[in-house]
DNA sequence: CAGTATACATGATGATCGTCATATAATTTA
DNA sequence: TAAATTATATGACGATCATCATGTATACTG
């Protein structure tokens, strides 16, 4: 049966959204086209009027996933007294950990992008980029009492050091079963970056 | 076809180091049986003969992948004037970033431990056990310029966040496509920490 | 309102997966 | 040496996978 144009772009629209979520939930190989239409109340025939492949689908739910991450980031920005640690608090909560669905794509889906294939990958780090630039605009002209001013550079090296500790944490306190160990990943780390930031 | 007790055994060996670095190289789910037992030198009937199920195999892989780990760091501690700068220089190298078939388990698959059944991601925790007891070894009785001697709980988290801060750095490397970003990351983040160390 | 376009459902394709039954050939045991 | 044991090979099972062909019902177009 044939559905409106608007019924039908909101149809790819979930479809984008769900895979964009349940890829971080379950991994790029944890989730079948037929598993995913459903999800969306559609069945797996329908799948090739919206996206090429499945690889065309993935590559577009990173970008996806990058820009409901951005979205919320934004919000926080201008409802946050200060953003960048209100951002740390949040990557490193157990609400974080607990819904990668909703959370950050490097540390749900970055082992499984370097395994995926060249295109995949590609569209992975050019959003992998734009969360190394939605950091660098967290860390720039803010006051710190150390440092007034940072130079660009340092805050570029500053990034990439910041969210490889969180995506190392994430990654860490996700994996292991042991309760004690995976808040105390996160805690320290958060108390190191607070710390290291004054 | 028979073989002897010994070959039986070696053939076990050989499945297992595979599995350990096949893993890593491919994820939990990025390796058949069929294909392991190939790589071995075997075919897939055998496979159950040697381990009672994939998820069994993946425990073991987990410690066996930590067993070389710790046996390559033992390797250095002996060797090594500074064992940690070792490491550190080691574990952020472009070498490891190429081969994680040998590199760490955390890095590999830690992500991929999050999403496995409860025995697996139980063996996994044991081994990341290890690898942070291995840190916090290699932090333990080491005269640092600033602070002779550290409390056992303070090196315990130093652990921890050092842990995290290197696995970040080199998921991040392994995902993204673009050199400069992967080597900058590395790089940065090994001045920072060694910098940090002095 | 008639005709065309098309979004989705159904079903099938071949490939791959973990697992198991059985056969075989060679070691081990007696 | 004869008998018992067993490690592996072959082949098959049902389940799942991405992808595609076809049918159909409905929205769009004139």
């Amino acid at each position: 049966m044939k559905v409106s144009r608007e019924q039908s772009a909101e149809n790819r629209e979930k479809i984008l959204s769900l895979a964009a979520s349940m890829y971080r939930e379950k991994g790029f190989d944890g989730i079948g086209i037929a598993d995913l239409m459903k999800a969306a109340g559609l069945t797996h025939g329908g799948f090739y009027g919206h996206f090429s492949s499945k690889e065309d689908l993935m590559s577009q739910a990173c970008t996806r996933a990058v820009d409901e991450l951005l979205a919320a980031g934004e919000v926080r920005r201008s409802a946050e007294a200060d953003p960048f640690r209100a951002f740390i608090e949040y990557y490193l909560s157990l609400d974080h950990r607990n819904n990668p669905g909703s959370g950050c794509l490097m540390a749900a889906l970055g082992a499984d992008a370097a395994r995926q294939s060249p295109s995949v990958r590609h569209a992975f780090t050019e959003n992998a980029k734009r969360l190394v630039q939605g950091m660098t605009g967290l860390l720039k002209n803010r006051n710190t009492s150390s440092t007034p001013r940072h130079e660009s550079k340092e805050i570029y090296e500053k990034s990439l050091v910041t969210l490889a500790t969180l995506v190392g944490a994430q990654v860490i306190a996700r994996a292991v079963d042991d309760e004690k160990l995976s808040k105390d990943v996160l805690k320290k780390v958060e108390e190191f970056i607070l710390k290291n930031d004054k």
